[in-house]
DNA sequence: CTAGAACCTGACGTTGACGTCAGGGGCAAG
DNA sequence: CTTGCCCCTGACGTCAACGTCAGGTTCTAG
């Protein structure tokens, strides 16, 4: 598939495709006369790859981390790094979960028209 | 308190205070010199904004939120803004959540030296 | 064969949340 | 009094993940 397609596909733009493999996140092979071709599989990829920046990760972080995904094999190292980049994600969920609560009690409180009188009237 | 204490107090940097002020977020009242004095309340303030952008939303969406978690009280429009963003929240959440468990399976993946041989050996 | 969509490679523009530097004032200790 | 630390107001710098424009090529439908 050429890149219009993958973008329609993976639901994000062209230009974020040609910058995904500037920063060596995402292949293409080429056609003769230049164009980039992506298989199926890419969708997947690009997926990953937005749900990552999504927890935060850059695109280094990301660079250093799929290749060992695409071995599926790891040095110490790099399994450290995925162990500490999912704690990462970890602690950010449980800072979410604490937002989301500050923001129901906040509601909560907004909620009471006048005093917070629970009388069943 | 000045601004320094305060910086330290809350963890943040005292750029990012007197920016918070320029966004509206943060008041301060000003000693006779002019310098910024806060309230001790104000510790617990500038994290809720720490937390509210650690959750995505930006200035002007924290500038139009906080006077009515000041006034504890709220227009119709103001609490469906305050629901949508919890729901924007919550959904994060659950995107982080996706991302965590698609890491947790790498790592399974890789983390096995040769084939997915189960075996006790 | 030709118009229009889709693709290419640069390369500069954008946005938000600050960092950082310049230049100057105020305040407690010695 | 002066040394040193904290404070002030501009105002320009930064960085990442793209957006956007220019100028040119390629593919496809009629």
């Amino acid at each position: 598939m050429r890149i219009g397609e993958l973008a329609t596909e993976a639901g994000v733009s062209v230009r974020a495709l040609r910058y995904y493999e500037e920063q060596g996140l995402l292949a293409a092979t080429r056609s003769n006369s230049g164009q980039r071709l992506y298989a199926a599989a890419a969708v997947d990829r690009v997926q990953l790859i937005q749900n990552l920046y999504a927890a935060g990760l850059a695109s280094r972080t990301i660079a250093e981390l799929l290749p060992c995904v695409d071995a599926k094999e790891s040095t110490p190292e790099s399994r450290a790094r995925l162990a500490a980049e999912r704690d990462r994600i970890d602690g950010q969920i449980a800072e979410l979960i604490e937002t989301r609560d500050r923001l129901d009690a906040i509601i909560e409180l907004t909620e009471r028209p006048e005093h917070s009188g629970c009388s069943i009237h």
